[in-house]
DNA sequence: CAGGATACATACATTCGCGTTTGTTTGCTA
DNA sequence: TAGCAAACAAACGCGAATGTATGTATCCTG
């Protein structure tokens, strides 16, 4: 059996995502072997090794199916012009934590990015890449605040920068925090009253 | 030559930490080998097995020598009864970043324990006290911030626990950004002002 | 000062995983 | 409706890492 159709194609690719997410969770990247994941999406490494060039090709895909859509809410967000754009930011915020929550395939996909992977050797280039985004996200938020403070909507004393600095930091704290211990928190009831904490430094 | 004096044999015991902090630290936890690490401390597996179990038992080892004190101090700050607490919580998170500016060893391990080791299989356990370390942590804090609360010196308005979580989750979320890229900070001088900041979500 | 225990070095066996190559079937296209 | 190429499966060869077992020289204690 081999030669399916198109689709079918792209059915068993998708097998392979699916299957690395759970192997990576469970194993970790590292340890994870092409051969589990293989056999966890009912497939041989040979269809792995079609689809994908290696591990750090299928890690990067796995996790783009995630986080691209992500990004992009995220630029829609920051470019709208009109409005309270920090009520904008902190609803964004919200509803992030809400979404991480609610969303199976995101807690697997980002537990795996914050707790079981290693950026070293073949993963480099993709924490090149995490990184660059984080760059676009501060600059993007440093230049709202920015905005904001000229409308009076931020206080003068505070600095954009380091306001900017200081959301990304506390969101990425609490992803980490959470997706390592997600008994620990009710994330749904609690990331309304978390944010606005964090807010009220902003006021 | 073997059977080395007492005084000798732990020396060697630290060059083998030392020389794990550093393979770690470059390879990965999972990709990390212990020839790797026997030779850079210029020993041979013989040296490591000897002196540890196995990786995850090196690994406790290298994680203890820096994580150990700094629990003593926060332990020491926490339970100090007179003062403001508060005010002696913000500087024990200042000196925490600026420690963590100026001391490579200590950016060495929190590096590798950030972003070059994933907790599954034999560090499942270290992952187990780490958490327990966490819960104790945000448990002191929240009673120091509860009886804070009663002498008026947090709002009554916010949530003893919740800001714990907050504190707890901005200093992890500074630690992994910061040791992601720690060019694009400069942590010894916004140590201040960055806790600052965090604090006005406290005032 | 003799003997066991210490502090390693060396050697061995085994397992695992990766990348590549080759084989095979079948969808697709000209 | 040939025939090429897609979509895999199966097999190969290789290195690398682990845990253990054994060897050995020296410290240290009674």
């Amino acid at each position: 059996m081999a030669r399916r159709t198109k689709a079918e194609a792209e059915q068993t690719r998708e097998q392979i995502l699916d299957a690395a997410e759970s192997v990576f969770l469970e194993r970790g990247v590292a340890r994870a072997s092409l051969e589990e994941i293989a056999q966890a999406a009912g497939v041989t490494r040979g269809a792995v090794y079609w689809h994908f060039r290696n591990k750090a090709d299928l890690f990067d895909a796995m996790y783009g199916r995630v986080h691209l859509p992500m990004q992009d809410l995220f630029d829609q967000v920051v470019g709208l012009e009109e409005g309270n754009a920090i009520e904008a930011l902190r609803t964004f915020c919200v509803q992030s934590l809400r979404c991480l929550a609610s969303n199976a395939r995101r807690q697997r996909v980002y537990t795996i990015l914050f707790h079981r992977c290693e950026f070293v050797d073949g993963l480099q280039e993709s924490n090149e890449r995490l990184i660059a985004i984080r760059d676009r996200w501060l600059a993007r938020m440093e230049d709202l605040l920015r905005r904001e403070q000229t409308r009076g909507r931020l206080p003068a004393e505070v600095c954009p920068r380091l306001a900017a600095i200081t959301i990304h930091t506390a969101m990425i704290g609490i992803y980490f925090d959470y997706l390592r211990s997600p008994h620990a928190y009710e994330l749904d009831a609690q990331a309304f009253p978390l944010i606005d904490l964090v807010f009220r430094a902003l006021s």
